[in-house]
RNA sequence: GCGCGUAUAGCUCAGUGGUAGAGCGCUUCGUUGACAUCGAAGAGGUCCCAAGUUCGAUCCUUGGUACGCGCACCA
């Protein structure tokens, strides 16, 4: 006769079900929480993801780790609360936007601002939810009635305020200065959404006048205004203050004819200069570079724009005008070389800076934006990290932390998109530098007296109501309760971007820093340690092997992986031993509950039982090493190497030898031992593996249960 | 350029100043009572290289090498 196939532990059939049961219980809310006697609030801010974002496996790890420690704590009794939310990330989600109404053949400036938002809002109530229930499928135990947007109404009106409260402290200021211009993005960027790619590139040498000049972008020349040299070169002293005559391209004329034209420029000596660097003499295009311009701002030297905001060479390029960079640079160089002003031209390594979220060149250009004075405030976030009042781990990244904030300069806030909060900044019409700084629109203009001002165009850097995520739009009681939180954890990447200026905010805000600890998990890569990414076809979906495995294999196969903060290179061979742990502690219990008298009930308090044989005393002892064990690991942000300790105790110890030496000596004492430990395991793995853990404690014969999720650690 | 991290089994990684470990994979054997998503047994390692400290180094020190990452205004 056939035997009856067995079921293995069926995942999909499971952990819906569980979470719906967590959710009507209403557990992930601390207000219900409190009833049942939780009062030391254990606080943790879900980094809000973009509104744009799926699920990526960072979000997996982050999560994983996150809910790992408030499960953890909120069976120790704490009043824990993870707190979670969306990102309305600007650039991100207007570029989405306006992409699906490209698709459509609709143009966003035809469409106007107040149609194109709409759309933006209709597309966020579609998608907004995604992420979520996707954190949902994974277990993430966050309280969902507490789901925060950065753009929600309360948390708009906090950021608004922020920004008239800076402005007030004269922290925020509105200057024309060269900035970082996306030419796709057509706004500008802060330093910190700049990145760099290597490039090959040339370094071309240059005649001017006496000096020869490297550069590796001839076609900016057109906007030189200066030549700077270090003030200690030798070779270039008596130079420094004259303005000397020289020979250059001129911008007028014939396209096809190229010709000489003399000018004049000033030497400048200035200490940023490297003298070591190509031919020490530098050519100052205040314009078209950051560094030229804070040259051209110590020298008061003129600002001459010949780049326009598409990329396109301008007015100020006379002939060239219209053309794009990368043309003019090939055809300026083909011009120098024509009337022997190229000395060489030399293979270079260079670094471009591109946009972070659309990848595409960034040009420096002169711009009036609203920037945030921030030495004062960066000192204030170096302190609190000096001080330890918010301890970064690991320890290593505390370097990276300050020496941004010793180097830092002033950050461009000011956004030229429609979707993030536009400025709290009216204009006067009358007047075109002047406005008021006002949340609420001013009814007359305080600086003309006749019009009706009229609001800034641009909307705030997406970071700058990020800042503030650890209080905005929160209540005052929540606000109470909830902050500080205790920590935070995230990737690396965004610790300037992030996590310094939430330090800050607290501060200015709160008087308190947001988090005591930040924990930077690693970075998850693909097997060949590669960067995981949807271009490259690296990614792995999180949601694939949840489908595939179930979630709590999933979780197990990240933590598995997880040894401290440890970059990880992905191997889903972890997932499967998970997955197969899953079903151990699934048929586990099928033995035990098969060695316990079915009519026997037990109290939900179990208590310890006692033992007299030596392999139940066993199993005891090695209970309680490997509870210290978790215990101690998990309060070390250890995951990693608590999971390996329970493994090894509920496979090797529990299963391999308790259970094996029980099957020959039934007793009363050993099926209570067996339950006891059984018990004591699904408490244990729960954090790590929740659903089925529930799901089984859900099954025993114990009176009065509530849920595992707040059974006493 | 400066800073940081990593190097241990076929793969991904733990670990320890004194016989080297796990998961996955592989080999052989084992299916009538928890589990074949299993059990038993096993193969598989110059612990990157060199020098130093030590009675003893995979571990500590120094110097290399390789790979990865972060920061910077070298045009």
């Amino acid at each position: 006769m056939a035997k009856p196939k067995k079921k293995p532990y069926n995942p999909a059939e499971v952990e819906e079900k569980i979470y719906k049961l967590w959710m009507k219980s209403g557990y992930f809310n601390p207000d219900k929480l409190k009833k049942t006697g939780a009062k030391k609030p254990f606080v943790i801010l879900l980094p809000p993801p973009n509104v744009t974002g799926s699920l990526h496996m960072g979000h997996a790890l982050n999560a994983t780790g996150s809910d790992i420690l408030i499960r953890w704590q909120r069976m120790k009794g704490s009043l824990a609360a993870w707190l979670p939310g969306i990102d309305h990330a600007g650039i991100a989600t207007q570029r989405v936007v306006e992409k699906k109404l490209r698709k459509k053949g609709i143009n966003k400036l035809e469409l106007g601002r107040e149609k194109f938002l709409k759309e933006v809002w209709s597309w966020k109530e579609e998608h907004g939810d995604i992420i979520s229930g996707q954190l949902k499928k994974l277990g993430a135990s966050c309280d969902w009635s507490r789901n925060r947007f950065t753009m929600d109404p309360q948390y708009s009106k906090d950021v608004l305020e922020t920004f008239v409260h800076y402005h007030k402290k004269g922290l925020i200021y509105r200057g024309l200065r060269t900035i970082n211009w996306c030419v796709r993005c057509h706004t500008s960027l802060s330093d910190l959404e700049v990145e760099y790619r290597e490039e090959g590139s040339s370094l071309y040498h240059i005649k001017y006048g006496p000096f020869v000049v490297a550069t590796t972008r001839p076609e900016t020349k057109f906007g030189d205004t200066a030549l700077a040299v270090s003030p200690k070169d030798k070779r270039y002293k008596k130079y420094i203050g004259k303005e000397i005559e020289i020979e250059t391209l001129a911008t007028d004329g014939d396209l096809a004819k190229p010709r000489k034209i003399k000018m004049k420029l000033k030497v400048v000596g200035d200490t940023a200069v490297d003298p070591e660097f190509g031919t020490g003499v530098l050519k100052v295009t205040p314009a078209h570079d950051i560094l030229d311009f804070e040259i051209s701002q110590r020298h008061d030297l003129p600002i001459v724009q010949v780049i326009d905001r598409r990329g396109k060479m301008s007015e100020g390029a006379g002939k060239y005008e219209g053309m794009k960079v990368d043309e003019a640079r090939k055809k300026v160089v083909e011009d120098l070389k024509a009337i022997d002003l190229l000395i060489k031209e030399k293979p270079y390594h260079h670094r471009t800076a591109v946009c972070y979220r659309c990848n595409s060149t960034i040009e420096p250009l002169p711009s009036k934006q609203w920037f945030m004075k921030m030495d004062k405030l960066a000192k204030v976030a170096a302190e609190i990290v000096k001080k330890k009042k918010t301890v970064i781990i690991p320890k290593n990244f505390e370097k990276g932390y300050f020496s941004w904030l010793n180097n830092i300069r002033d950050w461009c806030i000011s956004r030229q998109l429609w979707w993030g909060h536009q400025l709290p900044v009216w204009f006067c019409k009358n007047n075109e530098d002047e406005f008021i700084v006002s949340v609420k629109q001013p009814a007359k203009c305080s600086v003309c007296k006749k019009c009706k001002p009229q609001q800034s165009e641009d909307v705030l850097d997406t970071w700058f109501s990020s800042a503030l995520w650890p209080f905005a739009g929160l209540n005052k009681k929540d606000q109470k309760t909830f902050y500080p939180s205790s920590v935070l954890t995230t990737a690396r990447d965004i610790i300037n971007l992030w996590v310094g200026r939430m330090i800050f905010s607290g501060i200015e805000f709160k008087k308190k820093t947001p988090f005591s600890t930040v924990l930077i998990h690693g970075t998850i890569l693909a097997k060949s340690g590669q960067r995981m990414s949807k271009s490259l076809g690296t990614g792995i979906d999180p949601l694939d092997l949840i489908n595939q495995y179930g979630a709590d294999a999933t979780r197990f196969g990240i933590i598995w992986q997880s040894m401290g903060t440890q970059d990880i290179r992905w191997d889903e061979s972890a997932v499967v031993a998970g997955k197969k742990f899953t079903n151990k502690i699934w048929n586990a219990t099928r033995f035990v509950m098969g060695q316990i008298d079915k009519k026997e009930t037990f109290n939900a308090n179990l208590k310890k039982p006692r033992a007299t044989k030596p392999f139940n005393k066993k199993i005891l002892a090695q209970l309680e090493k490997t509870k210290k064990g978790v215990e101690k690991d998990i309060s070390n942000y250890q995951f990693g190497q608590a999971l390996h300790k329970f493994y090894e105790f509920f496979w090797h110890n529990y299963c391999d030898v308790c259970l094996e030496k029980a099957k020959n000596n039934p007793s009363k004492e050993t099926s209570k031992v067996l339950f006891y430990v059984l018990v004591e395991s699904l408490k244990l793995a729960h954090p790590f593996m929740p659903f089925v853990t529930e799901e089984i404690y859900q099954s025993l014969p114990l009176k009065d249960k509530k849920l595992l999720m707040i059974k006493k650690w």
